[in-house]
DNA sequence: ATAATAAAGGATATAGATGTCTTCTATTTA
DNA sequence: TAAATAGAAGACATCTATATCCTTTATTAT
């Protein structure tokens, strides 16, 4: 579905949502640890966070990252558009470049159907809205 | 969404089903161009798909594929379940292996109403009546 | 039989996504 | 002000999907 920076993105905004705030930070080592992801890369990740504004970094002894605090209200959905865009939703099933709703592909239209779906899926909760339900424990925080 | 393998090979089923029969073939390089694939690629496409006994193939002068009788009546499911499998329905949108209804990811429940979806979508229709809506001009006969 | 045609099959190459390494810069504490 | 900590940034490495090349095998027509 999502690449790799985009799954971790979403996955590393989560966590932040959940455990820092302005004086609880995480380091990259930290957030690695906990979800299972490579250090290094995870870190690249966390720069290009940084750099769109969806979290916040404090350099030097004690420093880290912790969420943005207007990105507690941000969907699963707003997430993925700042970070790998919307294109997904309107490419072709097929992979057909030319298709769209004037020269459709043969399942043009079912295919829409999923997209509108997805993108409901995707909008239906913000961050904090989820973080609540990860504090009540309908989902596990298990992020492996 | 799908990758190249599949993507090709439901086009070229599609119009497999459209061009040819028993008696009148396509050649590897008349398949790729009426599609624009590289035709090497899809040379190794098409053995696959004889392979897994979506198409036919005969070889020498003449030579060429043409549609397996039964693939007629398949969906786009149909085939992409043959030729990549449908792991891509139960994978986790979030790229959590552990992920399941038992121990659900915080997207899990919206996602599977989106798989749900996309199974609807994908199986609305078998390739013979793609085809005929394709002959009635419904979707356009551009491949490219 | 021989030459021509076309698919089959194996080995190899390329590109893009993913992941790593090393150095630089900023901040804090002693 | 020096040492330690931790993020920033650029260059580089690896891996996988995609694509290509070359040889072999089967079939047809002359």
């Amino acid at each position: 579905m999502f690449n790799k920076t985009t799954e971790y993105s979403i996955r590393v905004i989560l966590l932040l949502g959940l455990e820092t705030n302005q004086s609880s930070l995480l380091g990259v080592s930290a957030i690695a640890g906990k979800l299972s992801f490579p250090e290094a890369f995870i870190g690249k990740v966390l720069q290009s966070l940084v750099k769109i504004g969806l979290i916040k970094s404090i350099k030097g002894p004690g420093g880290g990252f912790f969420l943005h605090p207007e990105s507690y209200n941000l969907t699963i959905l707003n997430i993925v558009e700042k970070v790998e865009g919307l294109n997904f939703l309107n490419k072709c099933g097929l992979g057909i470049s030319s298709c769209n709703s004037d020269n459709p592909c043969p399942i043009h239209n079912e295919y829409n159907k999923v997209a509108e779906s997805l993108t409901v899926a995707l909008s239906s909760k913000t961050v904090s809205e989820i973080n609540n339900e990860m504090r009540l424990g309908n989902y596990e925080l298990n992020y492996i």
